[in-house]
RNA sequence: GCGCCCGUAGCUCAACCGGAUAGAGCAUCCGCCUUCUAAGCGGACGGUUGCAGGUUCGAGUCCUGCCGGGCGCGCCA
């Protein structure tokens, strides 16, 4: 089973190859002049530039052997040589019944299935997460879906970032803080086990402290040597298992998970694994040892660096620190120990970092490290990078107050916003309040989602809320709409006793949606391809709109028992692809609105 | 200073290895509810694709320079 777009490429393709041209250029895309024609090939005219031929001539016997084929109604040149195709109707109507009878509502898996990794959300023990979570989250959860559905074996790894020197600070100001904390932790150094259970002292810890804490203990390292002195003893503790301080550890960890997943959940994205940088600290010290035996250590100011820099780049790019003046290890060592983990324990394929394109150079530096420690090869290591989430001033997205924002409080925010624009408008009024407040919620992270995913990730976006949880327009409530009114009206067919048949098309708003339906798979594809979930935004919202329009000028239930089969099945077709669509962006669909 | 990304309608964004008349949404204006959810549909208005060159039969797309903006550039992550 195969969509048009490729069924007539392969056509097309074949056609040029008897011609004598390069098959290749015979791809096909949608028309973009929908008026003239269904799908288009241009490649007649790149042909005749190969060829140094005259490409209406090329284009004239791509026509004559297209001539017989019964899936096209006409096949026309136009202009310098574009060869416009229209489908028959009947080709239309059995392929919106394939659709409709598939699963996966057209879209096809990958021939050579991969082992994947995600590797997304990067929440950090003690800090909870805020604004800037928000794409890496989104985006990587829908990268992740995108590649799952497909047919790849798929990791999400959340990668927690809970090893490091912001660990000992908090350690350190806790301990400040609360003396009987502070007496529990000397107690367990000198005579516990790292796996006892978490003392009553400990257990009193919230991530409000740790918040609080946090940002008052980060300056006060900045500004006080001896502060900071400290705190790397007290990373070095940690990082060495001394029970006081593992212990108090693993309760920041434990408290900080339970705020994230309920973040995590309030906005629909879920891990495979909770991995964080504890998971590979076993793994560092043999890891150096092993970069040493192979040569790729280099001393040089005082720390031990891998140096990266390539024949022809057009900087000089810094080297990976693998081990500080200090001793200690540093970020680039974790990633790096994060691959060889990786490697060892699933054997990816592909590994997928979504993480804030500022991180950019940091990623091309250890992925060199890793490709010279031969822990991964060239092109399996891949950065997708986002841009920043401004605010209306086109500045990084702050509060009123200038502040960071949190996560939770902007998922609030959305919610708030969303019972609002319900109540406005007068809906789910006589509805229970637990399916009300579900249905904000979903309302809510549709708005953010969409918002976010529509745009190419790559590039920054403006967040606006009221614009975002706007019903009317591109948004992601305009979405659930157009999906509400599908059930709503399969429901009331239901009720009626009208049953769904073969699909016959007609009216040009007919067409129109099953030629949009056949272009799920290439979306998908191109999603897939260039892990840009934008492109399968863009087909939810056009499918949308196909559907609104068919809706608007093709009445169903009322309609003659035949047509009104055929138009319930192209209901049900399109109820389903846009419901896994929006599944594939994390957004899912209530019942009722 | 060096490097990366971006500059498209008043605003927010698209544009499928270079192709026909650069498309959507918002905003503004005009129509359409005795008919399946009008949170909808139809229509109008709106462009020197930052500027200047170049390659090409053809450039928003490729190349060069300039202007404007964002980001990054070893012991934080």
């Amino acid at each position: 089973m195969s969509d048009l777009k490729r069924a007539l490429g392969e056509a097309v393709e074949a056609a040029f190859a008897a011609v004598g041209a390069p098959p290749e250029l015979g791809r096909v895309t949608p028309s973009d002049r929908p008026d003239l024609a269904d799908f288009q090939s241009n490649g007649a005219l790149a042909a005749a530039k190969r060829l140094g031929k005259n490409p209406r001539e090329i284009a004239a016997a791509v026509v004559e052997a297209l001539a017989g084929d019964p899936r096209l109604s006409a096949v026309e040149i136009a202009g310098p040589g574009f060869i416009n195709l229209k489908v028959a109707d009947a080709t239309l109507a059995s392929r919106a019944d394939e659709v409709a009878d598939d699963p996966r509502a057209g879209a096809e898996t990958v021939a050579q299935p991969r082992r994947v990794i995600v590797d997304y959300g990067g929440p950090n023990v003690a800090k909870p997460m805020h604004v800037g979570h928000l794409r890496a989250s989104i985006i990587g959860e829908s990268v992740k879906r995108i590649y799952r559905f497909r047919g790849d074996t798929v990791a999400g790894d959340a990668h927690f970032g809970d090893w490091g020197y912001q660990m000992g600070l908090l350690i350190g100001a806790v301990m400040d803080e609360d003396a009987e904390i502070a007496a529990e932790v000397e107690a367990l150094n000198a005579a516990g086990g790292v796996d006892d259970p978490i003392p009553a002292a400990f257990a009193k810890v919230t991530l409000a402290d740790l918040d609080r804490l946090y940002p008052l203990a980060a300056a006060k390292g900045k500004e006080d040597p001896a502060y900071r002195d400290r705190a790397r003893k007290l990373t070095a503790d940690l990082q060495g298992h001394r029970a006081g301080c593992y212990i108090l550890w693993r309760q920041f960890r434990a408290v900080t998970q339970v705020a994230l997943e309920r973040d995590f959940h309030a906005l629909g994205v879920d891990f495979d694994w909770w991995k964080g940088e504890s998971d590979v600290d076993q793994l560092i010290e043999p890891m150096v040892a092993e970069l040493d035996a192979k040569g790729l250590l280099v001393d040089d100011q005082g720390a031990r660096i891998i140096r990266v820099a390539r024949e022809g780049d057009k900087r000089e790019l810094p080297p990976l620190l693998v081990v500080s003046s200090e001793g200690s290890a540093m970020y680039g060592t974790t990633d790096l120990a994060t691959i060889l983990d990786r490697k060892q324990v699933f054997d990816p394929d592909l590994v997928i970092y979504c993480v804030d394109q500022r991180q950019a150079d940091h990623f091309e530096i250890v992925f060199r490290a890793a490709y010279l420690a031969g822990y991964a090869h060239e092109g399996q290591l891949e950065h997708i990078g986002f841009g920043t989430m401004n605010g209306t001033d086109g500045k990084p997205f702050k509060t009123r107050e200038g502040g960071v924002l949190k996560l939770n409080d902007l998922i609030e925010m959305a919610r708030a916003k969303a019972r609002e624009r319900l109540h406005e408008a007068g809906l789910g009024e006589d509805l229970p309040e637990a399916e009300f407040e579900d249905i904000a919620g979903k309302v809510a992270v549709a708005a953010l989602k969409f918002a976010d995913l529509s745009n190419f990730r790559g590039t920054s976006y403006v967040f606006d809320l009221d614009r975002f949880t706007s019903f009317e327009g591109r948004t992601g409530p305009y979405l659930l709409y157009q999906a509400v009114r599908v059930k709503s009206l399969l429901r009331r067919a239901e009720g009626e006793g009208a049953t769904a048949g073969p699909v016959i098309v007609a009216e040009s708003a007919e067409r129109d949606l099953v030629l949009t339906l056949d272009a799920f798979d290439a979306a998908l594809t191109e999603a897939y391809d260039k892990k840009a979930p934008n492109a399968l935004a863009e087909h939810a919202y056009r499918l949308s709109q196909a559907f609104s329009k068919f809706y608007a000028a093709c009445p169903i239930l009322q309609a003659e028992p035949a047509i009104r089969a055929s138009r319930l099945t192209l209901a049900g077709a399109t109820l389903r692809q846009l419901e896994l669509a929006l599944d594939l962006l994390g957004i899912s669909v209530p019942e009722r609105m």
